[in-house]
DNA sequence: ACCTGAACACCGTTCAAGT
DNA sequence: ACCTGAACACCGTTCAAGT
């Protein structure tokens, strides 16, 4: 139950510091996150954080480091280079939306073009299987990572926003003859369906 | 070329408060804005734009509320219903990233779904004459609005953070057989290109 | 090597007081 | 009706000083 501080007399590690943080914001939110909550939460001055991670901005990155290398050991399956690429966008996206927080953090600090990286290489071989390659491929994998990390950034903001999400009837004339779309829209957006609408469009030339 | 102040002693209005707050975001960016750097530029106490406008979270409301209306305005054209759903897309596009700073806050805000409020009736109006209607054509209307506003959303983060944005090349083997992929990625993502890619993607069903 | 407190330059917001 | 200054409770960061 207790965490590790350090009163007990030992030193705080960095990795301390870096866990800490990650659970920090990860149960708080980004925006209740401040340096001197952080040192209160290890039991240290503020400023011995400076000393082992470096201020605000550094820790924030190293947080974002950690998130890049997770992805780098996402998992796929399938049988076909097509059904191969699905899954592993299925998979990047299940991960950035388990941490949402540091995915706001890493698109607040513009690092999301980072987030391609480490799964390109691997898009791009099943690509090259399908017989597509240069710019073209270079094409389909920008293509299927801004797919997958915008749809997870916009159903974070969009989850987090439900409270404001209320349909405001009166644009609607009451007239409008397709009552069942007026009630479709009524009710909150499906993300996944949105995403997997989005990503079989995409794929669906492969397939020819 | 002088920005109105009240140190001519004309008390100042919400609407120049909220028309120099736009600008002080689109010069100087969201980051750089202060309550106390606008009642600065105002020539004013900061105390006095809580009378007029409120605090921060007002203040940016009424900014987003901005936008909105501006959405609705949105001119289109096209012989065809796609051709139409697609020039509404692009338009909206092109505003978002003109307000780019705006578009920030609004999403920072989870703002980002009401952005979907202002256009959903004229798509769906296009997508009823296609024969297209009730949850279907919801689905359609959330999968447009999701890519128009999260590729807005994802190409804005790109272009500021394009100094991080540095491939490197040590993840991909020199042997790499694909040397035009390679260079390919290298170069900064068009994301005109993606957009394009996507939208073409998405639609392509409806004209079967 | 590691931690500290004091200090600086910022924030947003409230409120009583002025005219 | 409109504006003000003082004050409060926060920030991130630097730095000299301690052990």
């Amino acid at each position: 139950m207790s965490q590790p501080r350090s009163k007990s007399g030992e030193p705080v590690t960095a990795d301390q510091i870096l866990e800490t943080a990650a659970r920090l914001i990860d149960v708080d939110g980004v925006e209740a996150f401040s340096m001197r909550r952080l040192a209160e939460q290890l039991g240290v001055a503020v400023t011995s954080i400076y000393w082992h991670v470096g201020g605000r901005d550094k820790l924030f990155d190293s947080l974002v480091e950690g998130l890049l290398e997770q992805m780098a050991d996402l998992r796929s399956d399938g049988e076909t280079p097509v059904d191969r690429i699905a899954s592993i966008a299925r998979s990047q996206r299940r991960l950035l939306i388990q941490k949402q927080n540091l995915l706001a953090i890493a698109h607040e600090r513009d690092r999301t073009p980072q987030l391609f990286l480490p799964i390109q290489q691997r898009l791009a071989a099943e690509l090259s299987e399908l017989g597509i390659t240069g710019s073209e491929a270079a094409l389909l994998v920008r293509v299927v990572e801004v797919h997958v990390i915008s749809s997870a950034v916009m159903q974070f903001s969009a989850v987090r926003g439900a409270k404001h999400d209320e349909e405001d009837p009166s644009l609607w004339a009451d007239a409008w003859p397709d009552q069942a779309l007026v009630e479709a829209l009524q009710s909150p957006t499906d993300y996944d369906a949105v995403f997997e609408y989005g990503l079989s469009a995409l794929l669906a030339p492969l397939n020819g």
